[in-house]
DNA sequence: TATTGTTATACTCTATAACTATA
DNA sequence: TATAGTTATAGAGTATAACAATA
């Protein structure tokens, strides 16, 4: 049978979903990547930049300049790793954490609307599913190093 | 409870898929946006340019150099349209059905194995979820311009 | 006056290389 | 010699405006 490819399938809805978190984002004065950084942070397993920029699929030269813009906001703090001064830990301030909350909040708000055309068990299915096929280190695909760096 | 949010599930199988076609299409000495245009072209509906952009998200004045291309190299031919003469009518040649059928192939393969990780009913739920979340005019998602117009 | 396709231009985003300071 | 973070530069990708031909 005939199929669409996968690459449309999953590219239209993620379109979709950027450009319906874009206004939520801005509305809260970040960028879709600054963002994207804070969830990372929020998460609470990353440490270093290089760390953060692996996490994010994100180039680490970028980063810098990403970094010194939330830094500058009052949103994240950069501290030197005692035990090895060229890493720098970057951590979320109190401030940080509540404007992510906020966003996140939105965004889930949004989600909903839009999981709403499917039933329970499709949403189940669908999550697994997602978890699944974006997992990195799949037995078929070989570590390949994500782009962006 | 606490699951990622839509747009990283989403992006990240998506970007995944990306990198895992990307050496695919340049196998075939296309590019990713070629081989959009290419696979929209195939599936018959689409005729004018303005009609072409708009199936695939695309801007309409950078589509202009993309059909350039992928006239020179033999896969797709603009006709004028009889009834309205400003329309240029896009169409994939002999050539070009058959290279979009060769890439199509090597993409199905990768997608196969991929979708190996999950059972028959999770591909199906999957499948319809994808379709369903894609639409564009969803009852709760009043029409917006796709961005790149 | 509006629309299709086109061209030109400016701008943003991204990739690459090279530097510094530590290790 | 190698690594984390930084800086600088070049390139690709994208958006905006304006134009000619046709309606």
């Amino acid at each position: 049978m005939d199929r669409p490819d996968l690459g449309k399938l999953f590219g239209d809805v993620t379109r979709r979903l950027i450009e319906a978190e874009r206004p939520l984002v801005a509305a809260h004065a970040l960028s879709m990547w600054g963002y994207v950084a804070l969830s990372e942070l929020a998460r609470g397993s990353v440490v270093s930049q290089l760390a953060l920029a692996d996490a994010m699929s994100y180039d680490k030269n970028r980063l810098v300049t990403l970094l010194d813009e939330l830094e500058s906001a009052g949103l994240v703090v950069r501290q030197a790793d005692p035990d090895d001064r060229r890493v720098r830990i970057v951590a979320l301030t109190e401030v940080g954490r509540r404007r992510h909350a906020a966003v996140r909040r939105d965004i889930r708000a949004m989600e909903d609307e839009l999981l709403a055309d499917l039933d329970e068990r499709e949403r189940t299915v669908l999550m697994h599913a997602l978890a699944q096929l974006g997992r990195r280190h799949n037995r078929r695909s070989p570590q390949r190093p994500p782009r962006g760096r």
